[in-house]
DNA sequence: CGACCGATCGTCT
DNA sequence: GACGATCGGTCGA
């Protein structure tokens, strides 16, 4: 089947978990300078918005990096960390509600010579699109994309009728989130079982 | 393998 | 002035 862009209002429905459930076997594309690079989705993290210690907008926490969050679901959300790894996550809901999906790990589609020459890798191994920094890395993201509407021909996600096992989806506690009390317990990483681009240990 | 550590900088206090 | 929603290299078992 032919990629389908998604459109607004898969982004903008109210369940964050949902949205990040189906994200999962979607396929996330960008086009630098005519060049496309592009990916199976295989792991996400939900964030909740204003009731979630480990989110950015954790109790309606407004900044500049932030306030993108805000805006209605359907564009990039995109953060350095670390001072090194640009982050891509997904806006989802209506306005004013923030929340978010960072996108975790893909399988590369499309692009694979792109991708070995942004990420200085010498072979294509399961690294190269395993953790959110090399997934941006890999496809061209950076922070100035943030807030960039994914319905642009430069970044989008796209359906193209991939289907897979339910028991194949699993869900854990989000990586890296242990500042956030309880909240970090909270099982809103999804990943596909067994593939290997996931990060973790052992899927 | 696992544990540890340095890189590197925009953002917020 | 401190701190990450990380990564890859090194070191030791």
């Amino acid at each position: 089947m032919k990629r389908k862009k998604l459109k607004p209002e898969f982004f903008r429905r109210e369940n964050v978990l949902q949205v990040a459930r189906e994200l999962l076997g979607k396929i996330l594309v960008s086009k630098r300078e005519g060049v496309i690079t592009a990916g199976r989705i295989v792991e996400v993290e939900a964030y909740k918005g204003v009731t979630d210690k480990a989110s950015h907008a954790y109790g309606g926490r407004r900044t500049r990096r932030t306030e993108v969050m805000y805006a209605r679901g359907g564009v990039a959300y995109v953060y350095l960390c670390y001072g090194i790894h640009h982050l891509f996550n997904v806006v989802t809901n209506e306005k004013e509600i923030p929340h978010a999906i960072l996108v975790r790990a893909l399988e590369p589609l499309e692009g694979l010579e792109t991708m070995l020459a942004r990420t200085g890798k010498k072979k294509a191994g399961y690294s190269l699109t395993r953790g959110p920094g090399n997934v941006s890395k890999a496809l061209g993201i950076s922070t100035q994309h943030s807030g960039y509407s994914l319905q642009s021909a430069e970044l989008y996600i796209a359906e193209d009728g991939y289907r897979f096992g339910k028991n194949r989806m699993r869900s854990s506690p989000r990586i890296g989130v242990d500042y956030a009390g309880g909240d970090a317990k909270r099982p809103y990483r999804f990943y596909l079982q067994g593939n290997p681009f996931v990060s973790g240990k052992n899927n």
